[in-house]
DNA sequence: ACGATGATGAAC
DNA sequence: TTCATCATCGTA
């Protein structure tokens, strides 16, 4: 299992190192692993992007708590998001999972992984069903590529920020 | 190109 | 309490 330390430091220098690592739930007794190929950084206050620029809100309050819990929201009243937060400690940061080996899309994964709101604030580990694992050492490296993220054209100037990653011919659209 | 569908944050 | 907005997806 990925620990929670792992996240506990910037959202940018993270997100090279989670790719192509792993995704793991277990449900009803039945684990299933799936490589990480595309997530996308939101980092902290001034990301226009980031739910967290509206301050510390009922929903924003988990992104300012401990690195390595999930951010879990619904997006567009229709699709559950899966985020981990990242750090520093009091950083308000995550990063969101976008595809999953054969399943490109966040609505799309957690409809297959059936994840919802259980999991928001929740810790990611064994205990919770929904955990992190490196695919072979923590330190292997995967080529990867950046572009800007999706659909978040309304953030100004951090609209055109390249905090998109994913491992390259896994790109979605 | 567009509608579904509901939580969220801000205004009133 | 009302209103605009929104880290998407399937159908057309």
């Amino acid at each position: 299992m990925i620990p929670s330390s792992f996240f506990k430091r910037p959202v940018l220098e993270i997100c090279p190192d989670l790719l192509g690592h792993f995704l793991v739930t277990e449900i009803d007794g039945k684990i299933e692993r799936f490589e990480i190929t595309e997530i996308e950084a939101y980092d902290g206050p001034k990301d226009l992007a980031c739910h967290a620029s509206k301050g510390r809100t009922a929903r924003t309050e988990v992104l300012f708590g401990d690195p390595g819990q999930w951010y879990v929201y619904l997006c567009y009243g229709v699709h559950w998001l899966l985020n981990v937060v990242t750090g520093p400690v009091d950083y308000p940061a995550a990063i969101l999972i976008r595809g999953i080996g054969e399943w490109m899309g966040p609505g799309i994964l957690t409809r297959e992984l059936k994840i919802d709101r259980r999991f928001n604030a929740q810790p990611a580990d064994t205990a919770t069903g929904l955990w992190f694992e490196f695919s072979d050492s923590r330190n292997q490296k995967y080529a990867f590529q950046t572009s800007p993220r999706i659909g978040v054209d309304y953030a100004g100037e951090w609209a055109a920020k390249p905090y998109r990653f994913f491992k390259a011919g896994y790109r979605s659209n």
